[in-house]
DNA sequence: AACGGAACCTGAAAGC
DNA sequence: TGCTTTCAGGTTCCGT
């Protein structure tokens, strides 16, 4: 499920949690998201950790450790943060020294966990990213220059996280619906004035879903209402032309939904 | 290199 | 009601 803005708001979680704690012990069993590790592997690396904090760069997550080291999640499709229990596919528990467990809980197992050194975990999951919506380098003229580099279509180009870190299926909807830019065209066509709008359509689907999952917005999957403008309302009148309605096709094997007024 | 499609998984929703 | 199919907000691998 996640893109930038769940992750964004797991990580605020995550440091808010574990400010000035100690994780008491750790608990994971074999499975992928681990990869080639051991359990033990993670789970001794973790006991007896400080976290000093929670970094993120697109729909990635660090937590560094007092020792040098760091724990490296990626959230995949269902994974998610949470305190306590009420989950039930827990991958990874970490219990601090305030009594309180951190649960890691992900039904499909797309996510991801390591532990290693800072250093290297940074240049493995951080450095092959993109620009980063809510950096300060995210400006229309780095993002004309990572786009004129791309000929495959904007909706997925905007998803490529070696390009843009961050953006899914539904922030690259909503952005091209707010830039009013046909899904379809060339990532390189787009001229300066759609390059500046979609910019400024990025950063302000990332922060107005940030201000939502915030104020306690559920996720669609979890019976949330959707606040999308066009994501999941194929058939829909488009809430800004009221004449058109809402089209879904389907781009490298994702639904894409389009007003095909608007952004015709 | 670039692209489409399948694969990896489980579970909820829709279809019959 | 219950069985079957489809779909899901991510990433990676494989063949063309």
């Amino acid at each position: 499920m996640p893109e930038l803005p769940e992750v964004e708001v797991a990580r605020r979680k995550l440091a808010h949690w574990t400010a000035g704690r100690l994780i008491v012990r750790a608990r994971t069993g074999k499975s992928r998201l681990l990869g080639p590790q051991s359990p033990q592997k993670v789970t001794r690396a973790l006991r007896g950790q400080r976290v000093e904090g929670v970094e993120r760069r697109g729909k990635h997550l660090l937590a560094r450790l007092a020792s040098g080291g760091a724990l490296y999640l990626h959230l995949g499709m269902t994974g998610r943060l949470l305190l306590e229990d009420g989950a039930k596919h827990v991958r990874l528990a970490l219990e601090l020294d305030d009594g309180r467990r951190v649960l890691f809980d992900d039904p499909r197992m797309f996510g991801r966990i390591r532990v290693g050194s800072y250093p290297d975990l940074v240049e493995r999951y951080f450095e092959p990213l993109g620009l980063d919506p809510l950096r300060d380098h995210f400006t229309p003229g780095t993002l004309q220059s990572i786009l004129g580099r791309s000929g495959r279509p904007i909706k997925v180009a905007l998803m490529e996280q070696h390009l843009i870190a961050g953006i899914g299926n539904i922030q690259a909807a909503e952005a091209l619906w707010l830039a009013k830019i046909d899904p379809e065209v060339p990532a390189r066509s787009l001229d300066p004035g759609a390059v500046r709008r979609l910019q400024r359509a990025l950063v302000e689907t990332v922060r107005r879903t940030i201000a939502d999952l915030e104020s306690g917005a559920k996720y669609l999957s979890e019976g949330g209402e959707n606040t999308f403008f066009v994501y999941g309302r194929a058939g829909e009148k488009c809430p800004r032309c009221e004449d058109a309605h809402v089209l879904r096709t389907v781009q490298g094997g994702r639904a894409t939904f389009y007003c095909p007024r608007c952004q015709g």
